[in-house]
DNA sequence: AATATCCGTATTTTT
DNA sequence: TACGGATATT
């Protein structure tokens, strides 16, 4: 029975995929068919009769793993796709999260725990910051999110606390003491808690990986382990893996080391540079013949790379000949920029090429900033990708707290976050509250038995004695409490039935909790009216809340939806520039981090600026500059038909608070010398493309000059 | 004693 | 812009 999808394989994709057991790596160029190999192999595996739930495919995002088993299901074709519905598929913490779930027991772990973000993980390490008095003086000390920084690459690159601070955070030398101590804080914290942070959800894994008899059995569930993206994973990851398959040979790694971009999540080269003395017997494989983007495209963008310190063994080629060279265009300033990327967006909507099939990439979130306005302005649809997420922002953040406490009460910094919404409750009062739910004495820690009917002890305290609060607060206070009730399907005493469950069940004392997106909707009845005082224009982020409910209406379970939030979290803000016509088609603006593995027809890369790419922050050492050069790397090797690069001249912003009002920016380290050769060059402010006269430009030279008059 | 408010300052990338 | 510290206010 050949499959007819294998002949459409080149010779050295068919050998990944028809490979048959022990350890494979593939070493796969940018748009060399990497992810369709692995949509090859997984159809190839359930075909040859592996059960789909013993394979395991690890990814980057979960939206790629949800994209290949659809793929692989489309290929094997017939009833459910060959079950690759079943496949354990998703990122390395969301496994994680899910083996976590089903072994908790095994690690001392309670199995209603909540995972914590890295924002909530700054918010308790700045609590602790600040209850320690470290603070305090007149010296500054390490912020909530280096310490977070500090903490995950401590953990994640296995180095000890010293050295991480020494080679990566060396501004932060002086502090160590305090450091530590807050640590050790933090993790005391979460275990008393029952949460888990995206750090603890790798390393449960890895201690239960290793652990001496579950461990076995938990790698027995799968014969295929299948991990993409392998440059970017970091050394607890390897680690766990390699626990997964003692004994076990079938792993496959996919990966290319000119595209690793990580290295500050810890991610290390050396995994796949080492894949084969970890795993002996290794096959490799590697694929050279990019499908994706014409010749002149990828000869710009080899030519980036052969200025990287490192040689990379590959040799991309491709066999899509074209005339149009990439295009560099220098520019004026930003917003001829903006103006610039609008015209060619529009030119090329105009050829055809609907706007979806193109992307505006940049180093920083922020670096759209400008041009979201002018897209805004113009009318042209588009969506972020990679910069402030949908559950970033607070009004999110507070009904998510809302959900965590009906799930896991013994979430202090929930409790710490909702508390606070009341009048007259700041972080002492919600403190004093939170102690007296959890039974006043710290001694008691949080046990298993302590379930009960479906109330554990921190809310049932405060259904059967409702702590006192200062009397601002006594109102809204009560409600909350009714509202908390209403979700478990709890009555209070004294206090109105509850309304008629919604399936018409007999609403009892502790009858059934409603439904998930019942509660959310409860909650949110709570919360408008306390949500209108706290924010600013509440209209604009009422309609975030009632997205949150659209997407609470897709779950049933509540821990689910509230794990996925967290770990999961929906791309892209709700397009806040969405005029009414409703149209499908828009515009994708991204992080190039975010852009890892996309592809569009036109892509085009902005601010190839000296301390934009590569970042300032990136050029402390050299590790960084390399970094910074794959990731223009990466960025352009997503074209597949045209690539421009723009390059704005003079930037008006305040750099740094103090100081000059404007600077001269220089090209791109990586831009200039040969690669210039493999560029056409342009200048957008002579460019007599019919556009409107580059009005904008002009008056910001105006302005620059006044501003070096005005200057000290 | 704790909360509310104001103001200066520091700004990457993401699970 | 949002965070954190300092000051004003309840």
């Amino acid at each position: 029975m050949p499959a007819p999808w294998l002949d459409e394989l080149n010779p050295a994709q068919r050998e990944a995929v028809t490979h048959g057991d022990g350890p494979l790596l593939v070493v796969a160029g940018a748009g060399t068919g990497k992810t369709k190999t692995l949509v090859c192999r997984v159809a190839r595996l359930i075909e040859q009769g592996v059960p789909p739930q013993r394979i395991l495919l690890l990814t980057f995002t979960r939206r790629a793993a949800a994209e290949m088993l659809a793929r692989a299901g489309r290929l094997l074709g017939g009833r459910s796709g060959g079950g690759t519905a079943k496949v354990w598929g998703g990122t390395f913490h969301a496994t994680a999260n899910r083996m976590l779930r089903i072994y908790s027991q095994a690690l001392g772990l309670r199995p209603d725990f909540t995972v914590m973000d890295q924002g909530d993980a700054a918010d308790l390490m700045g609590l602790i910051r600040s209850e320690l008095g470290l603070a305090r003086g007149k010296r500054r000390f390490a912020q909530k999110r280096t310490l977070v920084n500090i903490y995950s690459r401590m953990v994640n690159a296995q180095e000890k606390l010293a050295d991480a601070i020494r080679v990566h955070f060396p501004w932060c030398a002086d502090d160590i003491d305090g450091v530590r101590r807050i640590i050790e804080q933090y993790t005391r914290r979460k275990r008393e808690q029952n949460v888990l942070d995206y750090d603890d959800l790798l390393l449960m894994w890895n201690v239960l990986a290793n652990a001496p008899e579950v461990g076995a059995t938990v790698a027995d569930r799968f014969d295929h382990v299948l991990v993409d993206e392998y440059q970017d994973t970091n050394p607890v990851q390897a680690e766990l893996l390699r626990a997964m398959r003692v004994g076990r040979p079938n792993i496959m790694a996919v990966g290319d080391d000119a595209q690793s971009i990580y290295s500050f999540r810890a991610a290390t080269v050396r995994n796949i540079l080492d894949f084969p003395q970890h795993y002996p017997g290794t096959h490799v494989v590697t694929l050279e013949q990019n499908y994706r983007s014409t010749r002149p495209i990828l000869e710009a963008s080899n030519s980036i790379m052969e200025q990287a310190r490192e040689r990379y063994t590959k040799d991309l080629w491709s066999d899509r000949p074209s005339d149009q060279l990439p295009v560099l265009t220098t520019c004026l300033d930003e917003p001829n920029q903006c103006n610039e990327v609008c015209a060619k967006v529009l030119a090329h909507l105009e050829e055809g090429i609907p706007l979806q099939r193109q992307a505006v990439l940049f180093r920083a979130g922020h670096h759209s900033d400008q041009l979201e306005v002018e897209l805004g302005r113009r009318n042209i649809p588009f969506r972020k990708y990679g910069g402030l997420k949908f559950v970033e922002a607070a009004h999110v953040k507070d009904m998510i707290a809302f959900l965590r406490i009906l799930e896991n009460p013994y979430d202090g910094m929930s409790w710490f976050r909702v508390l606070q919404l009341l009048p007259g409750i700041g972080p002492g009062n919600a403190r004093r509250v939170i102690e007296v739910l959890r039974g006043d004495c710290a001694a008691e820690p949080a046990q298993p038995d302590a379930l009960d009917q479906g109330v554990v002890s921190p809310l049932r305290r405060l259904f059967e004695q409702s702590p006192s609060v200062p009397p601002a607060a006594r109102k809204l206070f009560a409600e909350l409490r009714q509202a908390l009730a209403d979700c478990m399907g709890v009555t209070l005493d004294g206090e109105e039935r509850t309304p008629p469950a919604p399936e018409g069940e007999p609403s009892s004392s502790s009858g059934a909790p409603p439904s998930l997106p019942a509660q959310v909707e409860r909650l949110r009845r709570f919360y408008e009216p306390v949500f209108t005082e706290v924010y600013e224009n509440p209209t604009i982020r009422l309609r975030d809340l009632e997205q949150l409910e659209q997407v609470a209406a897709g779950y049933r379970s509540r821990a689910r939806f509230v794990t996925d939030l967290t770990l999961d979290p929906p791309e892209a803000t709700s397009d806040l520039a969405q005029p009414p016509h409703l149209e499908e088609d828009f515009l994708v603006l991204s992080t190039i981090h975010s852009a890892k593995g996309c592809e569009w027809d036109v892509v085009h890369v902005i601010h190839a600026a000296d301390g934009m790419i590569p970042s300032d922050m990136a050029v402390r050492d050299e590790a960084g500059v390399e970094e910074e050069r794959r990731l223009l790397y990466v960025a352009m090797t997503r074209a597949r038909d045209w690539l421009y690069v723009y390059f704005p001249l003079r930037y008006y912003h305040k750099r740094f608070a103090l100081g000059d009002a404007h600077g001269y920016a220089q090209l791109s380290r990586y831009l200039t010398g040969s690669v210039g050769t493999h560029f056409e060059r342009r200048s957008a402010y002579r460019d007599e493309t019919d556009d409107r006269p580059v009005g904008t430009g002009s008056v910001g030279e105006v302005d620059a000059w006044l501003n070096r008059l005005l200057g000290p």
